[in-house]
DNA sequence: TTTAATATCGAAAACGTTTTCGATTTTACC
DNA sequence: GGTAAAATCGAAAACGTTTTCGATATTAAA
């Protein structure tokens, strides 16, 4: 059986079918008698209206797109059910689609989602990201775009981002004030900005307490991944036998670099410190627990969508936008990877 | 500058808007020559069909949903991922919603989607679901829909699982292979059919080795968390002084139990070993690391997508559509948690 | 040169809704 | 009873596409 139209029940009614679309929609000019009889036909019939003709009228489809780096990522999954659930609030559905760290492949996801027609894009950038004309090319479409978290700053729109440079600050001279003196820097890889952001935050930190920086105590990692942690854990150690403390780009490098000291019973803190950044929720149960930057994802999700919610609103009303940038508050978590004060 | 269409395409090449749409999609009657010049001019003028306005006429979106409990979650973003992906390369994109584990958000979400009329539904059943009528409704009106992971026996439709009850019978067979002979079992809520197929795997592994079953060992746990992990640990401690094993529900849940036995230096496996369910990436890295099951959440994610992709193209072609139930093997992960053979 | 076959195109309906604007009817007022 | 105002409704266009079917133009066959 087929779902019900505005014909049917105006013809089964003897009305038009404006003034049943009119009638559903409570519109002034019809009659509360024919109001009413209207509502009751369309209940009983289990009236939906048709979700295609309604977007294609009105030119908006109440759906967003969502392109992330990784899905299965603590940090990104949070982000993702504080978008869902603002959205959803809002009467907005939201379709993701992952880049994989690759550029080509964000691109691609961006211009499907252009196609698709979404009302907004919400976006975190991919590592590989070098050249963001895809980025304007749907902006020029004039489809409301915020980033968040893993942003561009050469790019003129509304971003939601912590303070990155400031909170590597905070976890290094956190680190100098437990104690260590030379620390090394596991960084991530050269082009995002948050990846540079917290390498300035560390050297910043080394410099405001006079330590010198020594650039062969920075590595700068590719994947973030587990193993890298513990890879480039044997390398450091390999090359440098005096560190005492690590500032680690992310907590699951972080971990990986944890359990590779654990298994040379490289005493933590006692004997290296090492602090993360993100505050995967692992970090509080593997031992000893990681002493790490929270980092807000579900806050973010939905700042990052009230951003693009309005901006969707202010182009329905033909209003100009003024970009925006969010800066949201980190603070650090003491736990047991690094000494006590 | 708005977005060009067929009637501007036809309108510049003095062509009917038919032959422009036909020509763009390689129609026989439609002479080679036309087909050069529309499709130039559709280039030049970056032309993509209206999406909103393919919808309404073909009554397809091209976009599934996709309701979870619980999006934060190792094994549900695994299936998550495996989902989009496939879906991508078919051309589908995904909506996804949020059940929170409560039915009456479950029930809101199926019907958001088909008001949003995608053209399937990718479902895990929320643990508070007790009625069916919302998941029947969808059917019904005729949108394919698979049920993963969490299903209902009782509903006729297919579906992708894993053996709950046989890989619950190894776990538990292997607490009793290395010597456990008091075993505990924390298990989820009643209703859902995971939930209970486990409990049953662990009951018939007991009966298998002639082990009383002791009603009093089963702990019935609510939201399956690391703080149930921790307090249910402790219940049992108070309850009983003769346990040497757990068989936990969900990894998630066994690192609070582990972290709890930590604490108290009660040796694992020693004193208690422990086995867990669905091998979280952090059961590999936390001490002792967790002996687990392994449930493969990205190749069912991909069986998922593909088993609702055919009966939408069934449905398409008017054919009927023929329920299947497709059963993904899993194994036991050894770690430290339990003793070595 | 006529006829039949084929190649090429366009008119038009349809998908189901929203909204403007004009037409008709009812009510209020003197 | 007549007029003006208000209340109530419907016609119709529009959103942009897909697809059927009929019309014309071109070619091949006789």
């Amino acid at each position: 059986m087929k779902p019900a139209t505005l014909k049917e029940i105006a013809a089964t009614l003897g009305l038009s079918i404006s003034t049943v679309s009119k009638a559903l929609k409570d519109y002034p000019d019809v009659s509360n008698k024919t109001k009413k009889l209207v509502k009751e036909l369309a209940e009983t019939l289990n009236y939906r209206p048709n979700a295609f003709a309604v977007n294609l009228r009105t030119k908006e489809s109440k759906t967003i797109g969502l392109v992330i780096p990784e899905v299965v990522h603590h940090f990104f999954s949070s982000v993702i059910k504080g978008i869902i659930s603002e959205a959803e609030d809002k009467g907005y559905l939201v379709i993701i689609l992952q880049s994989n760290e690759s550029f080509e492949l964000e691109k691609k996801q961006i211009e499907l989602l252009a196609n698709k027609q979404v009302d907004g894009i919400l976006i975190s950038l991919a590592n590989g990201t070098y050249d963001f004309s895809h980025i304007k090319a749907v902006m020029n479409q004039g489809i409301p775009l915020v980033m968040f978290d893993k942003i561009a700053k050469i790019v003129d729109c509304s971003k939601v981002i912590i303070d990155d440079q400031k909170a590597a600050f905070d976890a290094t001279q956190h680190l100098i004030d437990t104690g260590c003196k030379r620390i090394a820097h596991f960084r991530g890889p050269l082009t995002p900005q948050n990846s540079i952001d917290r390498f300035l935050g560390y050297k910043k930190a080394l410099l405001h307490n006079q330590i010198p920086y020594d650039p062969s105590l920075v590595y700068i990692l590719d994947s973030m991944s587990f193993e890298e942690g513990q890879h480039f854990t044997k390398e450091l150690l390999k090359d440098h036998d005096d560190i005492d403390g690590i500032f680690i780009n992310t907590d699951l490098v972080a971990i990986g670099s944890i359990t590779e000291l654990n298994k040379r019973n490289i005493k933590i803190p006692e004997q290296i410190s090492i602090i993360g950044f993100s505050n995967w929720f692992m970090s509080s149960v593997i031992s000893p627990s990681l002493s790490t930057v929270n980092q807000p994802g579900y806050l973010m999700g939905k700042k990052s969508f009230k951003l693009l919610y309005k901006e969707i609103k202010k182009r329905k009303e033909g209003k100009k936008i003024n970009y925006k940038n969010i800066e949201l508050k980190t603070d650090i978590i003491l736990r047991d990877s690094t000494k006590k004060l």
